[in-house]
DNA sequence: AATTTCGCTTGATCTGGATCAAGTGACGCC
DNA sequence: GGCGTCACTTGATCCAGATCAAGCGAAATT
């Protein structure tokens, strides 16, 4: 592993503030890898035997059963997954796969459990990530309990843009389909909601999305603090 | 407050392993309170201000929005809730409003912090409920996008049955129109869910509802570890 | 006892989104 | 250049579940 790896995991928050030595010690056990598009990293309910960290690329965490699959959550450098399955040895819920070449760090989760038992650094680390977790799995909950498709994918556009520093023009960082599956419906209706979206001031172009009118938009989605605001 | 309801607390994984005096500071600062039925005890997009443990009675957690109106969660006792708010010096995701005359301990956000940040028993244990309460909502999510309405309602059959000890005739815990709300339906449609279930060997009276053949309703709802099993 | 209210059920109808079925255009490949 | 393959779009139809509208029985209010 390079040295610019292990600072840029050292600086995430979850690692941050715990001690050298226990960084370095889980540092040891932990493997990096490469992986293609489109491999299956881990299945649901499998025991939970890493601790995931993506350096490059993406990760989907997707859910099946009753033959459906559903994207559960996109995965982006530099973070963690199955945090809350490591640490509880349990099986994951989620299965996740590549959806580009990546690189992924493994932490072995009998190293991340016992340096959690005995750094209080890490520990509260770990607790300030779990709530932020899950209340992003609440927030998302929300989206989909209280908002149509079209709201859905108009709201989406707009975060989009906002993280872009609002430029005019946003490129969608995913394919349309597993972007339906995100945001729980079929690729079907993601056009046709992209179509309804066109009298809001929203004009797509492959995987370009042009925002014309922001106000328009915003007065039919009505973005809400409590759903689209990522940094609380 | 009560000697006994302070045990009680005590003896909730989340405030055992703390030290004696944190515990006693903790709750010195919290004050234990009696609300009727249908008291909004918390507003969503308010700050924070105190943690909250249900010793008695029952609370609804909710969400709205596009003037709908979805419930998110039940609380029953014992247990605490707006946790992760509460850590995150955040605002509430969620309203909470009694749906029973309840028992409620508030303990004030800055007294659960300053512990927190000072006795690693206590972190470590908001680490174990976090987790546990994020893989409950995945789970909920889970049910939600892969399940028909349907197969829902007949899940949550089978699981108040097995916390039951498996009697055939078990009482519904609330209301259908809130129970409706909890599994993401109207109440028209659980009342047609239960119709329909009858088929598989259920029969509801009133808030009773007998199982008669439990192998017909699991054949047909397919209960899922990775989304039913609440103690993992 | 009569009346209102409430919680629930039942029926009729509506609709958002899913499914099914063709396209179309861009790209890689032989 | 021709030809799959793939990602997406578009149109037609279908269906689960929502909405609207009564109705009903039990408990609360008068």
């Amino acid at each position: 592993m390079q040295q610019i790896d292990i600072d840029q995991i050292r600086d995430l928050p979850l690692f941050a503030t715990m001690a050298q030595d226990n960084f370095d010690s889980m540092m040891r056990a932990a493997y990096l890898q490469r992986f293609p598009a489109q491999v299956e990293l881990i299945n649901e309910g499998d025991l939970a035997d890493f601790l995931y960290v993506v350096l490059e690329g993406r990760v989907e965490l997707y859910s099946t059963g009753n033959d459906r699959e559903t994207t559960m959550a996109m995965i982006t450098p530099v973070s963690t997954f199955l945090l809350a399955a490591t640490i509880k040895t349990a099986s994951y819920l989620m299965s996740g796969r590549t959806i580009k070449a990546s690189r992924v760090l493994l932490i072995p989760s009998e190293d991340v459990r016992r340096v959690l038992d005995i750094d209080p650094g890490f520990s509260r680390a770990i607790v300030d990530e779990l709530a932020t977790c899950y209340r992003s799995v609440v927030k998302a909950t929300k989206n989909l309990k209280l908002r149509t498709a079209v709201e859905r994918v108009g709201n989406y556009i707009i975060r989009l843009q906002d993280k872009m520093d609002g430029v005019d023009i946003v490129e969608l960082p995913v394919g349309k389909r597993v972007l339906a599956s995100m945001l729980g419906m079929t690729p079907e209706n993601l056009s046709r909601a992209f179509s309804s979206l066109q009298t809001y001031g929203i004009l797509v172009n492959g995987p370009h999305i042009e925002i014309t009118d922001r106000a328009a938009l915003v007065k039919y989605c009505k973005p809400n603090v409590l759903i689209d605001d990522m940094s609380s």
